[in-house]
DNA sequence: CAGATGATGTTCT
DNA sequence: GAACATCATCTGC
């Protein structure tokens, strides 16, 4: 089956349920040191109306392509050291998007592992994921690259210069496809979102049930 | 294991 | 000046 670009029109739902469709979906980034993916596992969802989310306040330089069109990137820089990579959702000029919290590694394993200064035992093949997921050691490793919005833009290579990107081509970078089939309602997991001070109660942060690439349980 | 803490710079009040 | 959609590393059970 050939790879499709992720259906813009699942985007354009509401939220919470945008941030939803993005499980299961792969984001996909080729930089000059090579190409790295994962399979989205973890988002949260963020909206105009919502206290916690950096368009509670209306428009500024900062937050302007979250109430663009669906689609789109919006990655902001935080505590002074972290990138934080999140998928424009909901209608023009609605103000939201979906933070992408974690990935399961998919491609690049070895280049995803020295941008993180992970060491992956046994070798750096993407093999790994196959012959050794029941070794502990491997499977710490390989949950060590992307379990966290920040280690995965680091992973990736994603940051400040993909502000803006337009995610739903074929050919861009960095992209996103659309995933290998939709995941059922019964797999996801909803409950409160991670690392916020207001807000705290809406259960917008969702995860696939039992995936161990998952930043939190 | 849980909980505390420092790193570090941009954004907005 | 405070807050920050975080992480690695440390302490003490």
């Amino acid at each position: 089956m050939a790879p499709r670009p992720f259906a813009a029109e699942t985007l354009l739902a509401a939220q919470p349920h945008a941030a939803r469709h993005l499980l299961g979906a792969v984001l996909v980034h080729r930089t000059s040191e090579g190409t790295t993916s994962g399979i989205i596992v973890e988002t949260e969802a963020y909206c105009e109306s919502d206290p916690a989310s950096h368009t509670f306040g209306g428009s500024t330089p900062r937050n302007q392509i979250m109430f663009g069109r669906a689609g789109h990137a919006y990655v902001y820089f935080t505590y002074g050291i972290h990138w934080c990579f999140n998928v424009v959702t909901g209608p023009e000029g609605r103000g939201e998007a979906a933070l992408i919290r974690a990935l399961q590694p998919l491609t690049g394993l070895a280049l995803m592992a020295r941008r993180r200064g992970v060491a992956l035992p046994g070798g750096s093949s993407a093999q790994l994921i196959r012959l050794a997921p029941e070794d502990r050691a491997v499977q710490r490793a390989l949950t060590a690259l992307c379990s966290g919005p920040a280690k995965l833009t680091q992973a990736m290579g994603l940051d400040g210069r993909v502000y803006g990107t337009w995610l739903l081509t074929r050919r861009g970078t960095p992209r996103l496809r659309a995933p290998e089939r939709p995941v059922p309602a019964t797999r996801i997991v909803a409950t409160p979102r991670i690392g916020i001070r207001k807000a705290t109660a809406k259960p917008w942060r969702f995860h696939l049930a039992e995936n161990p690439y998952v930043s939190r349980p």
